[in-house]
DNA sequence: GAATATAATTAACAATGTTAATATTAAGTA
DNA sequence: TACTTAATATTAACATTGTTAATTATATTC
């Protein structure tokens, strides 16, 4: 008795988990379909058995880097008080986060999903994320500082915008040069954005 | 009676006339050697001769680009007011040229130049272009409404940032879905920023 | 006008994504 | 169990692209 989409999903498991792996480690420069296969065990062609393209299973892991990047920042705020501190705290540990991994920033941002047809979720995946992680602490300042919805709405909005800015500024421009001092523009633009709420 | 750099100029301005007329028209997808070569009536293995490889000629364009794209600004704000005012219609006017080009955009800033080697300068070109847009309206609205330098130069900073990532998302996410809604969005966004300045 | 330097072209190679043809393994059945 | 067929995986092959080497054409100089 076998179970067919089962193993099946085992597979596709195989090559995204090599797929991270190189993602993490070599960086997007070894992404091909030869060294994953090679990765995952297998032949280059064995992946098209499974997936419709290379791009098809390089943005499949856009989930998985979006929980440990969640889980990640969880854990280093779990101190902050909930609200506007915490947006803050969180925004800035998404944008380390990205800073960490070039490649996943480069995936999540750079790289066109465009082309690839179907795949408008991953980017609505994508552009709601940091709302996503931030959504009960935008509740709780709506609710405890009583801010209108559509004033943090547009915050919210501003956030979002900047710190993609200033992560294809850091990542692509090397612009500033070192990674503290650019954490400390991160920490007064986002100040700034976050101002615009009063 | 010959003269060499002045051929050599020639040359490599026939090659880049090519790439910015293939950018402009079929995008950056057609944008490869033997294209180019073409376009500029030459072999695909001249161009070796007269740019170190293919990116170096595609980013000689970058300055051409600001040009123009400079140029056109400049006749979309002549009739507004200097200062904080015309900061703003430049600012938009500066992402309606990019959305009018995405090729531009891409090349501006998405492609990495990291590994151009020494091709910095055109980092620091383009990091650099919306505040020299602005450079004018800056110091008079420094003056004139007697802003701390700091200040003004945070939201400068922040402009700039907000404007890349506007446009990152826009170009690359498909959100928003047209260009009209985009640009109210731009403009409440540029509005919101600027508020910082007071 | 022959010899040489310069410049341009074609040929060739390497890397990569993808598909087609072939081989291998597993499943089902007499 | 042995044979047939379906499934899955592999190797071979092709197309595209960037780049370099070898070759040809052009211009310069004596």
């Amino acid at each position: 008795m076998t179970n067919k989409p089962l193993q099946e999903e085992r597979m596709r498991g195989y090559f995204m988990q090599a797929t991270k792996e190189l993602l993490k480690g070599e960086g997007l420069k070894s992404i091909n379909v030869r060294n994953i296969a090679q990765q995952a065990g297998y032949s280059y062609a064995t992946l098209y058995n499974y997936f419709r393209d290379v791009r098809e299973l390089v943005f499949l892991c856009v989930n998985d880097f979006q929980e440990e990047c969640a889980a990640e920042i969880k854990v280093k705020v779990k101190d902050t008080p909930e609200g506007t501190e915490r947006i803050q705290a969180i925004t800035e540990a998404y944008i380390a986060y990205f800073v960490q991994y070039p490649s996943v920033f480069n995936l999540f941002f750079i790289e066109k999903l465009g082309d690839l047809g179907q795949k408008q979720p991953a980017a609505n995946l994508i552009y709601t994320f940091l709302n996503r992680l931030c959504e009960e602490d935008w509740e709780h300042a709506v609710w405890a500082q009583n801010i209108e919805r559509s004033r943090a709405d547009e915050t919210k909005t501003a956030l979002n915008y900047m710190a993609c800015g200033m992560l294809v500024y850091y990542m692509n421009r090397i612009q500033p040069a070192d990674f503290k001092e650019f954490m400390q523009i991160v920490r007064k633009q986002v100040t700034l954005v976050m101002k615009s709420l009063v």
